[in-house]
DNA sequence: ATATGGTGAGAACGTTCATTCTCACTGAAG
DNA sequence: CTTCAGTGAGAATGAACGTTCTCACCATAT
């Protein structure tokens, strides 16, 4: 409880949790051990447990922290690559883009999870649920400006669009399905204005 | 060598898929354990083991086969859901949508097995990977029959559409990204021609 | 009848891993 | 100086599981 040691605390679970999305993210849930975490974050096991008591935990932990990061990361990728007049919502597409071209991409880290059965329980649905969730209604705040009168299924459907780009560039380790999805929903778009 | 023996080294590799099937589509393949599969298909871990070599083995053979099973389901689907006029690329999401329905819906095994990292080789996600191709490729056939002049992006644009309306499916416990996904696809098609 | 090749049931082996426990150490409080 | 609460390093535990092995059994061929 002393101020050393609670700085040192808050230090150990950023560190968890920088290393838990790398290992994590890359190697997939099951295929890391507590013990890889322990040395990828250098901190001990016992400051491990003492912060999150179960791997179950940590997953949760780590679910909620990269759905922070990455809905800031895609909001903000949005709106510097719409600058110019490009339509948000396409933008989007080349958000993800950006992402798949860049090294180690493996796909959605949420869908990715939610597909670890054995590691994975309501909790942690629930979490990638809401991500998901907070997306579509990131999308519709989009759609509704640049869209008024757009109807209400638009937003989820460029959704699936993305999600359905991004596990197939998963699948095929290419962009293309990027550059489909998103004339797709240039066409889209087209038909609404 | 006998035939009796061959026969029956038949029935079993046939029971021993379907009880894979059931077992790895429901747990996932890493809740699955060889004994599992033993019990579910009635046979000794024996002829499991002489069966497919590995889990690994039977991992692959259970892909394959769920893909030939899966493919004639949707292409069946597709044409039975388009007599009366429908556009057969609507109803591949009407096919879905009774797949997502149906009990025990769980997703795409193949995206669910790419994602178990721990499971899965690069065997397996060739054969993932040939799946989702041959998915677009018939979406590409049924598009030209459709629209002659369609764009080459429409086939995998429709099959984003489709794999993202899946996942969400899952995420949500919910049809409704296929209605959003199939309005979506409606809109655009309306477009082309 | 009897040897033989394959079979089923399930024990045994070796590994991995989440979680807990031991023990020696440190640094602050008395 | 002496406690003592908390810590790190890593050993110990117990369970799960892929794979192999043992042994008793059965049908067939001689």
């Amino acid at each position: 409880m002393s101020p050393a040691a609670t700085i040192s605390q808050e230090q150990g679970e950023r560190a968890i949790l920088a290393a838990a999305d790398r290992l994590f993210y890359e190697r997939g849930i099951a295929g890391v051990g507590m013990a890889d975490v322990r040395d990828e974050a250098g901190v001990s096991l016992r400051r491990l447990y003492s912060s999150y008591p179960s791997k179950r935990d940590l997953v949760a932990a780590w679910l909620d922290d990269r759905h922070l990061h990455w809905m800031a990361w895609f909001t903000a990728a949005v709106l510097r690559l719409s600058v110019g007049g490009v339509d948000p919502l396409l933008a989007a597409f080349d958000a993800i883009d950006e992402w798949v071209g860049s090294p180690g991409y493996r796909g959605c880290a949420f869908l990715n999870a939610i597909a670890e059965t054995t590691e994975i329980d309501d909790l942690h649905r629930a979490i990638v649920a809401n991500h998901k969730r907070e997306l579509v209604d990131h999308l519709a705040v989009l759609a509704r400006a640049s869209y008024p009168q757009a109807p209400v299924w638009l937003a989820a459907g460029i959704g699936a669009l993305l999600d359905g780009a991004i596990v197939q560039s998963a699948v095929f380790s290419s962009s293309a399905p990027i550059a489909a999805a998103r004339a797709a929903a240039e066409q889209l778009l087209k038909g609404l204005s």
